[in-house]
DNA sequence: CTATATTCGGATATTTAATATCCGAATATC
DNA sequence: GATATTCGGATATTAAATATCCGAATATAG
């Protein structure tokens, strides 16, 4: 029950990238090197979330990935079930129907009481992620590092900025 | 990000042994066959079971497992936090400390704010499960039931009785 | 009181999924 | 039109979850 270490990469990418949007992105290259990882794993985190919808990438010389959507429409559950699936974690394998006392298949077309406390909870924690969206995330990471940090990563992104054709 | 199937297993487990606390349980290879399950791999739940002390269990001829606490005590989040263990799904890797524009250390004792997101929502997710107790699930699967199979089921339980020593 | 049969408990193989990487297809520039 | 650089899907490697086995412990029977 962990989650995919593809999805901080990601989460940081967008969140990077939000500022950016609409016409501005970055290349794969400059997102992995911005935070020190390793281009070719984090070229799969991006493949997932262009196939979401939520990134738009460019490819050929100056090469591209930015947002496709506005920041604001853009949460953290929707990245997490881009990078890391959309199946439930729980995952009920109707163990009732089984051994001395199984019910039978006709008792069962309402959920297990079982299965269905997870599912709630995880509803809830489906919830919880939807409310935070990138551009509130952007300013909020923003707001906590301070003006001359941010100053000095505007600067990192401007020189290595890349627009769409 | 899937939850371990041995969660499923002790969640069942659990609830068949709710009416019989405090004094009465069964044997893990009763246990095992009532949901038919594979015993040497369900004897693994059951010991983390008892370790986080949910369980009891008894050794030697007439052995057995039985619930260590009240049902009304003992929740869904208890089981899960047994069986699954502990740590956080969301694993924050510090990446803001990497990279040619990474934050220093000491800039970096508040917690990044997407790591902040998941962990709220994982809170949540707790939460939800927190309110389920055994009791009262226990009271809604045979609710579902429908008497006739929870009298065959008692008959069944009721031939494989343990008590405690 | 001793031996035995049966049980739990931790340590060990096997399988599956996550992690990391490589090579081919596509595209804008020269 | 050729080329250099980029994205995209397919392929090895590693870690975790799954399944299993064997030894330690204990209540019963002789």
């Amino acid at each position: 029950m962990r989650i995919n270490k593809g999805v901080e990469w990601a989460s940081h990418a967008c969140t990077l990238l939000a500022p950016l949007w609409p016409d501005k992105g970055l290349s794969l290259s400059a997102l992995a090197e911005f935070h020190d990882l390793p281009e070719p794993y984090m070229a799969k985190q991006m493949q997932a979330l262009a196939r979401a919808g939520i990134m738009v990438g460019g490819r050929g010389r100056g090469g591209f990935y930015l947002l496709a959507k506005s920041p604001a429409e853009i949460t953290l559950l929707d990245i997490l079930l881009a990078v890391d699936g959309d199946e439930p974690m729980f995952q009920c394998k109707e163990i009732r129907q089984n051994g001395p006392c199984a019910a039978k298949p006709t008792d069962c077309v309402v959920p297990c009481n079982i299965a269905s406390g997870f599912w709630r909870a995880e509803e809830a924690y489906r919830q919880s992620l939807a409310q935070i969206d990138l551009a509130s995330l952007a300013g909020a990471v923003a707001a906590q590092l301070g003006s001359d940090k941010v100053a000095k990563a505007g600067e990192w992104i401007g020189a290595n900025l890349r627009t769409r054709a």
